[in-house]
DNA sequence: GTCTATAGCGGGATAGAC
DNA sequence: GTCTATCCCGCTATAGAC
């Protein structure tokens, strides 16, 4: 690749970069809709002109950030399963994770931005089923099998565990947004939401 | 009031409250930018000129079931006080009525968009500050003193409180958000949402 | 690659007929 | 009290200059 070229392909990357946290932060705080091309472009300073250079649409925008913010939930849920010690531990791990991620505004932003795609009407279909659908994989349903495994070996309270995981992320979710509103909100330690889950 | 008049005013009555139903419906599952007047109309049954003859604008929709969905949170806690036993007791009691509550779609629909108010700057200042302002009764506040008798008796987990109300309304907003996604969403019985306050 | 100017449309709000 | 027609603004998206 020429030398030039490249140089271009960086510019655009960062731009892009640039254009995608800009959008993130104006998403975040004023929803799909009533973020405007022209806050984006503004929060981002440069001209809205050039976001249409390198997005094809506010909904294209939107998707690849809510994309990401699923990709990242899911992350993480992966790699508590590959941590070691008993199912209980290894949601302990991911609760502490995701607490922690909550000091950064970035993930809270992705989780807010990914809330308002499922709750709302008002976003793209292909969004929607990308996080609800029926073949959608919900964090909901990939913590399920901790949950089972830490039931077997005792350690979690023998509730169901459909109610238990929707218990577990209604709280996350809860917690987010609190973060959101109020950024100096106290996040709970670890090991205070894990009273949910424990059959002492 | 003569025999018309009175038929007038209960006419009235009638389209305000059909107007309120119907926006509650539009506004919960579009959110404030996104809604449409024309949607209200149309999920009322009556034109979108109607729609303005009773209220100013669509601000002032938004703004009425903001104000009263806040008055039912805050009435439930209210309740909760009134009760007898110990303040552990109360605060269940409070949780029971409220995850009842969530059987109701009216219920969950108003709390949805006071969580939309409070989450989105794309909402009239009025509003926010109504929840948010400096001189807002939020439940957490409403809810804390509830907390410290506990604490003082014993009953409830030395942690911070306002971590605790904190942690607290985060699960109840979170189960909301879900009840809505997925109306058969199974809500976790009081008792499991308590673990978390107990010391035991 | 970046900007400014503008087309084009959709929706809030109003006017006025019935 | 209710409806239809319409004004008017603001926003998305594009065109075209630099």
């Amino acid at each position: 690749m020429p030398r030039q070229e490249q140089q271009n392909k960086q510019i655009r990357d960062e731009r892009k970069e640039q254009i995608l946290r800009a959008a993130l932060q104006v998403f975040a705080r004023r929803g799909m809709v009533a973020a405007k091309i022209s806050d984006i472009a503004k929060e981002a300073a440069l001209s809205h002109g050039l976001v249409y250079h390198y997005f094809k649409s506010k909904e294209e925008i939107f998707t690849t950030l809510v994309k990401k913010a699923s990709d990242r939930s899911m992350g993480v849920i992966y790699d508590a399963k590959q941590q070691r010690g008993t199912p209980l531990e290894k949601l302990e791990w991911m609760t502490e994770k995701i607490l922690e991620g909550m000091e950064s505004s970035e993930n809270t932003l992705l989780f807010l931005i990914m809330m308002q795609a499922s709750t709302s009407d008002a976003v793209p279909e292909e969004v929607k089923d990308f996080l609800t659908g029926e073949e959608a994989i919900s964090p909901v349903k990939a913590t399920l099998p901790l949950i089972m495994e830490g039931q077997e070996e005792g350690d979690i309270v023998q509730t169901n565990p459909v109610t238990l995981a929707i218990t577990f992320y209604a709280f996350i979710q809860g917690l987010a947004i609190n973060k959101i509103q109020w950024s100096d909100c106290p996040i709970p330690d670890a090991k205070l939401v894990m009273k949910v889950f424990r059959s002492y």
